[in-house]
DNA sequence: AATGAATGAGGGTTCATTCAT
DNA sequence: AATGAATGAACCCTCATTCAT
């Protein structure tokens, strides 16, 4: 029985991943989630105690992922530092290995737990990203001749959208190399658009 | 009673604002809008005929004026030919006019309109806003060198996070001015975005 | 203003019998006859003190004419006699006769009381109808030889059935005429049936 | 549980057969119907999954029953034809035999389909089965010397009128037998009605 | 492990009626 | 005489959750 207990448990992750996707928390209905992995309402509440729960166990991993990630930025740092360079093609090619790097982060259950988690305790998880996002840039802009981009707003600003275009991505490009080449596309635009910046 | 109608009428509006703002149209509930407003539910239905008629009153305006400015775009035309000129303090001052006159435009209102509209006749209304934008885009990188922002899956991104940074603002700076040296800075960011991406 | 006012109740009789017409006691809508009327909800109650007393006034003078006729049917007794006469036209001439006098009893609020008005005091006037017409077709059966249709179940059903054809002429026919031939073919109809029942 | 389902989704249709029954769809409450079962409404739910599927539920089988009888008419047609028959004995035999093969379809719920079905989509069968017969009526008077019964509007009318005697001695007569003797007396009124009425 | 019956609260909506103005 | 604001109960329906089987 292990063996087909854990088949369902997975089959309703993957239609709870369906159902949050499309309809955020909220609105989600764990009689589709359960209706869709062909069991009953009942029968779900004994592989998650509640709604909150299959959504925790849906993005736990997404969130440990995350945290991880955070506390570790600097073995990433390099990155960015290649902002020195004057070499276009240089930074690319940095970029995309970086965001390669990332995709067993960018996932669709990442983008759950950022944006359809409304009403769970994750609903603010989105805004701590954009935070340590905004405090990186503004550490790395106090180099920077003039203060314009240290402005907290702007800075916060910019990270949040940075971090919707990612959001977008996945949600909307499903083929990897494209994704890929999408952001590589964003994150350059965002990096030139803060070396402009800062040049007046 | 006709004094308290107008009265009451407002009251309802504005909470209904706050309620769309904070829940989106269908997690919105009227029994909250009345509760707030001092107000049966019962009651609620003398103002506004459903839900949606509700909704629609609140956003019609900002509706009328959007669709104005899209069909009379042209009269702003100017300010992005102003791109040839090399002094970013030229762009700047162009850029904030045109995003004073769009002041009107761009209210909490609006937002609703665009974010928090899903379930209602609105809800494509920033899909437009994003092709209307994005075809924009398009339009003006022809005249560059290479197709880079060309790409359409680019370009609606970059069109859909500029209004996103537009909602951002809105959601996020009260103040009149600060919102409008926000904008400012974001359009900014983004036309030296594009241009940067044009040269490569 | 007593002219204005007898004006405005006339209005609200004339679209409160429309109302009920269409959907019956229960289903109308005292909304909705204020509104066909050009007048408010609580205006209307100036006028008639509830739901049921506008229903009242509406088909008093119907059933008293009705109360009345059913008390002197006696007058029109000869009518049915003629069933001595063989002449199928003879009979026809008195029920036209007959049917053309009742004229003011058929009418679009006789129908209403009598089949609109579940709800009412009057839910039950149709069903003394009956049971006059059916002790009425039982009493000049008593001549005939055989007992079979002065079965008190047969005897309802047939009365039960000639009134529901005259409410389908009041509600379907509305040119006089046509009506009156459409009633005075029923008539014919069940005289004759009846006839052709009591000889075996 | 499972045994109680069954039994307790029968209480509803019992119970909603008498709730429509009594007030007709519309008016009928689904409070009531679960109330009446011992029931909450919630769990009403579980069995039927709107108010018009549990409508539809309790009257499906006398609708496809009916619909069968419609297209199979013909094998009834030699009663019809027995009228040549001078002997109304034989008429009367003819007639309770095809009345007693119709008892399957002339049920309650049968009723309840034709005549309290306002707002379902069973709303027009009524309409439809008075139209069939009233075809029925004018196909068989072709033969008849005058046109009389072959006014659409009186054949309609007759037909409507034999349809709601039905109704009544279903809706009346709780005796199986008794209900037989009525319907055949009244089967028996109509030929011979419209055997006079052919002779003028 | 699994079923699905049951609850209770909440959703949007309509209504007859009351009453201050 | 007239307005229309206000109430409260009822409507159909959906949901997360509980629990006896």
């Amino acid at each position: 029985m292990q063996y087909k207990k854990d088949v369902l448990r997975e089959s309703l992750l993957v239609e709870a991943e369906q159902e949050f996707f499309e309809k955020g928390y909220l609105n989600a209905s764990l009689r589709q989630i359960a209706k869709r992995s062909g069991m009953t309402i009942g029968n779900l509440y004994h592989y998650f105690e509640s709604k909150e729960a299959l959504f925790h166990e849906l993005v736990k991993n997404e969130h440990e992922n995350f945290i991880y990630m955070m506390k570790h930025h600097y073995e990433h740092e390099f990155v960015l530092d290649a902002r020195g360079s004057g070499d276009i093609r240089v930074w690319k090619g940095f970029l995309r290995n970086f965001l390669s790097d990332l995709k067993p982060i960018f996932t669709k259950r990442f983008l759950i737990m950022l944006d359809m988690s409304t009403g769970t305790n994750y609903e603010n998880t989105k805004g701590e990203f954009v935070q340590f996002v905004s405090a990186h840039f503004l550490e790395h802009s106090k180099d920077a001749a003039t203060a314009r981009v240290t402005s907290p707003k702007f800075a916060e600003l910019i990270s949040r959208q940075l971090i919707d275009g990612i959001m977008y991505a996945i949600r909307s490009v499903p083929d990897e190399n494209e994704r890929l080449d999408l952001l590589t596309d964003l994150f350059l635009f965002y990096m030139m658009g803060i070396n402009e910046m800062t040049k007046y």
